[in-house]
DNA sequence: TCTATATTTCCACAATTATGGAAATAATGC
DNA sequence: GCATTATTTCCATAATTGTGGAAATATAGA
């Protein structure tokens, strides 16, 4: 990863409303979330919900799938992953205090398709 | 840390300068580098990383220390651990292939005071 | 005190990002 | 085709963020 490509997916986070969107993703699980679902438990308008959601599908942090007349949105755990391991090793590179405990990963829950 | 922390820790880092400032700190060490050799590394006009600076410091993401007419400026190692740790429990949590590699952590050059 | 150097503050301006109503588009069932 | 529902696009506006010159502030040494 490149450091526009991780600027480009930090500053999808890096907003209220992205972050809480990417988090309820997140524990949706990998069927994911209407948009109108995540807009209704997150009290977002449609077009501001909509214009969120592009902006963290073109940071590729979420992936987007049509069911019927829905469009179940998912977090992209990998892009996730592949960001934080950039900024360990970038950010914190050698040194040992400056990397975050993966105690809560690799429990028997991991769910990716 | 609460979700805002962790935005305002986010916003701060999702900038092209100010990621380019705090990954050069990190490798600085702990005697990190005055504002005067940050901008002349980075090609940042005075004022321009002032204002990056400050953005920094204010997210908690970097601290700095006067030395004679100098400030240096150092990484906050603990503070990005706990952003990390952040990302890693509340947008990881329990999907086992969502989280970091820290192989590159622990190794023998920690260099935390 | 005067001068030199380091950094910040002030300020104006430019650029980007966020918000949400209204209209448009898309998919489904009757 | 028409009505219904889901989502996006369009648009205007507001708010925030980024930039850098010039002046101000701070420290140190002669």
């Amino acid at each position: 990863m490149d450091i526009k490509s991780a600027v480009t997916q930090l500053s999808s986070i890096a907003q209220e409303a992205r972050l809480e969107i990417f988090r309820l993703l997140v524990q949706a699980g990998i069927e994911g979330l209407p948009a109108g679902s995540i807009g209704e438990q997150l009290k977002i308008p449609p077009s501001t919900l909509s214009f969120h959601l592009k902006e963290l599908s073109y940071a590729g942090l979420i992936n987007s799938r049509q069911v019927s007349r829905f469009i179940y949105y998912t977090a992209n755990y990998a892009a996730m992953n592949g960001l934080l391991a950039y900024l360990t090793e970038n950010c914190c590179a050698g040194v040992n205090n400056c990397c975050p405990d993966v105690t809560s990963c690799n429990s028997e829950k991991g769910n990716e398709s």
